[in-house]
RNA sequence: GUAGGUAUAGCUCAGUUGGUUAGAGCACCAGAUUGUGGUUCUGGGGGUCGUGGGUUCGAGCCCCAUUACUUACCCCA
């Protein structure tokens, strides 16, 4: 049997962990420096858990779990007729399954807040960084399990988190050396709009169309919204807010211009009469006026949209700078009400979350890892040797360099060939090789090698140590 | 769901208008060197050309089907 893993999911050998870890480090690191705790919660839900809340698209894209033992069912006329059911519909039957693998961190995370609200106080910092699943085509940069990195404050209305989070992520991608540009909007903007044009309860209609602005252009956005029943006033309508931001909005500007634009919507436009989209408005002044950064790059960008269901405030979206390959590498806003379907109401909560695998991706194009990375050593030293009685003396004297917290091995097999032993060593990149034979045994001094330099040494196990820890 | 591309050694790929026994580099094993790797030289093992059918005197190459992988759209980290 050919061995082979699902589409869409991937082995890491021990040099893309390195990459890998040396991401998670830097975020993980990050969290905690801004009072973030880490939760962890399982990788299946239950299926109503999770539907629902990402919009339409996104229920499609979970992984759902067959009901186990569904061969022990004695219904199996009820179980064969809600089959034929599922295979014309795409609602869910408790009868086949009722559990799925987690499809983002978040309403997880509201979840776990609902349960155990008793026990936490708020307001409630939590990190998490945990592998989510989608079921979707896979293509560049796109994977059917991937890691989330979420950070999240809940139980506090404050646009103080979404500074603390603004810095948060420049901290972490100045430390990743990743240039990159902060998209930020705010869905009662969009919520606005839609209720002035009349269409409140189609507000992810318009904002999907309007978010497609920079791909297919005014025309094709006027079609889309044509193509979902808005009239011909409605799209003007919607045009006159945001095609101020097709024109003038498209790279970064300084805050100056920023501030003019953001007057103009809340006191020329034809929205400013709008309660909901002045809250968004002021909301953004706010974010806009008061972030503290110095690596990243600010965009205002009101034709962002994000396609999650639950976001009601802010919006964050982060791509790369430079590049060929630019997909957003960090998303995240404000949920308003996330935790209110499972009863707990006016739990406001804000969050962003790192996609680690795409972050690789792109560090790995633009070459961005520090150049030694993949080179580190598994450990500083290998003992050589020749037969079993070498071999165990070796293993003793193993245990003293560990005694010392320097990392060894011995080499497992028992081979006269030494060249077998140093080829070992020179391919998994350890530093030193020190040879045990009979001769070194008796003398008490040991033949130690330097793998980079090519020089070698007779030295007693003391100064051997002492070397070693000087980091020689 | 829609539309393309690819499939030849463990890996990356050549393979001419269809024509003897299908090649290279890397990797692997052995020797030159029985106590020394990374350099060099010599030799060696490795392939049902994704699978099934068709056209042809003859198919890795052409046609059809199928599977897997991959890219783009949709949507998203």
């Amino acid at each position: 049997m050919k061995p082979s893993i699902p589409r869409g999911t991937r082995d890491f050998g021990p040099a893309e962990m390195q990459k890998r870890q040396f991401i998670l480090n830097i975020i993980r690191k990050n969290f905690e420096l801004f009072g973030y705790q880490a939760i962890e919660t399982p990788a299946m839900e239950n299926i109503s858990t999770l539907t629902g809340k990402y919009g339409e698209e996104g229920d499609q894209l979970i992984f759902k779990i067959l009901n186990s033992r569904i061969h022990e069912n004695k219904n199996k006329d009820l179980l064969k007729k809600e089959f034929d059911l599922s295979l014309e519909s795409s609602r869910n039957s408790e009868e086949l399954t009722e559990k799925a693998l987690r499809y983002d961190l978040t309403v997880p995370f509201a979840r776990f807040v609902v349960m155990n609200q008793h026990q936490l106080s708020f307001p409630f910092k939590r990190y998490q960084i945990q592998p989510v699943w989608r079921a979707d085509r896979p293509q560049k940069g796109r994977y059917r399990e991937f890691y989330q990195c979420d950070a999240d404050v809940i139980g506090s209305d404050s646009l103080v988190n979404e500074l603390e989070l603004i810095s948060l992520m420049d901290k972490c991608f100045s430390e990743l050396n990743v240039q990159i540009t902060l998209k930020v909007n705010n869905r009662k903007i969009l919520a606005g709009m839609a209720e002035v044009v009349g269409a409140a309860d189609r507000m992810m209609d318009i904002a999907v169309a309007i978010d497609k602005i920079d791909k297919i252009g005014p025309n094709g956005v006027h079609k889309e919204l044509s193509d979902k029943g808005f009239t011909l006033e409605q799209i003007q309508l919607l045009f006159s807010a945001f095609f101020i931001q097709t024109t003038d909005f498209k790279d970064f500007e300084p805050l100056a211009n920023i501030k003019e634009k953001l007057n103009y919507l809340k006191e020329e436009s034809k929205y400013k009469g709008s309660l909901v989209f002045q809250k968004g408005i002021e909301e953004l002044e706010y974010i806009m006026y008061n972030s503290n950064v110095s690596h990243l790059k600010f965009e205002l960008d009101i034709s962002l949209a994000r396609g999650l269901n639950y976001y009601t405030g802010t919006i964050f979206e982060v791509k790369a700078n430079a590049g060929t390959f630019t997909p957003s590498i960090l998303g995240g806003g404000r949920y308003d009400d996330l935790t209110g379907i499972f009863g707990l109401p006016n739990m406001s909560g804000v969050g962003i979350s790192f996609g680690v695998d795409r972050i690789y991706d792109v560090m790995e194009e633009l070459n961005l890892f520090p150049e030694n990375i993949s080179k580190t050593a598994s450990c500083k030293l290998l003992f050589s040797h020749f037969d079993l009685e070498t071999q165990n003396h070796s293993l003793a004297l193993a245990a003293q360099l560990r005694t010392n917290n320097i990392s060894c091995e011995v080499y497992p097999d028992i081979t006269k060939k030494l060249g077998k032993q140093f080829d070992y060593a020179n391919k998994k990149n350890i530093p030193f090789v020190c040879t045990v034979g009979s001769n070194e045994i008796t003398s008490g001094e040991y033949s130690v090698k330097n793998m980079q330099s090519g020089e070698q040494e007779k030295m007693t196990l003391s100064l051997l140590l002492e070397r070693l820890k000087k980091g020689q």
